[in-house]
DNA sequence: AAAGGACTTGACGTTGACGTAAACGGGTGT
DNA sequence: ACACCCGTTTACGTCAACGTCAAGTCCTTT
């Protein structure tokens, strides 16, 4: 039983993802997105795959992250389909990137609770402002 | 009692943080050092309330912050040098910071747990091609 | 058939965050 | 006096991540 996949144009999935299809082309050249081409005809397709893919490339984005590096980590999720042979690199690649996400999240909560401090800092000293 | 602070250079600062000096006139000319000018000579001389700042810039930087949001964030804890009158858009901008801090911290925890997943996964499967 | 609309591939422009090189000045050791 | 080092300003170069045309293709609609 072969389910249909909606495959959608780019300005489709432009539209959804609120960009624009010079930046899913970019993505493409970068070797971050592969839609498929279809028969005979120059037409980018994209499926449930690609939105997937997309949606990982965004999440990077608003973490902060390059291109390249969200490459290698979006390479992570789908090296099953490589030969496999070098995996201990991968699990010893994935181990760095989840050390470094640790830190990130430290840091964040940090700096968190540090602008909070100044936050309730302030609300006090406006409470005082308005009470007299 | 006057306390004798340590006043050190440009290229003292860049090397004490790994940047260098072009880096940290940059970050002037955007406003967000502002170093006291050796008296009727041309040097920047750095203290410790630009060093506190810097640590900040840089922290932000690892956190995937652009340089004009992180002058933002900065002016909110110096805000009270400011004539103070617009305290209630600090806090409301202040407010808005935080969530979108924990916003962060919540995605980046995601991408960390998915991440984890993927690598227990490979782990796994290294253990029963070793075993055999 | 002619027009219109969505897609394609170049190719060049732009912005942020610096790198790098040029040309100058002030103090210091020899 | 001269070289040397550290600092300064000014200016152009660079790289990532796109924006913005230009020119052509394909399909549909009138």
């Amino acid at each position: 039983m072969v389910v249909e996949q909606p495959l959608v144009s780019i300005s489709n999935l432009a539209e959804e993802f609120l960009i624009t299809p010079r930046t899913i082309r970019y993505y493409e050249e970068m070797g971050l997105l592969t839609p498929v081409h279809h028969e005979k005809m120059s037409q980018r397709l994209y499926g449930a795959r690609e939105r997937a893919r997309l949606k990982l490339i965004l999440r990077g984005k608003r973490l902060g992250f390059s291109l390249s590096e969200i490459k290698e980590m979006i390479n992570l999720y789908d090296i099953d389909r490589t030969e496999g042979l070098q995996l201990e690199r991968a699990v010893a690649y994935g181990e760095k990137r989840l050390q470094e996400l640790e830190e990130k999240i430290q840091e964040l909560t940090l700096l968190k609770a540090e602008l909070l401090d100044y936050h309730q800092q302030f609300t006090e000293l406006m409470k005082k402002c308005t009470e007299e």
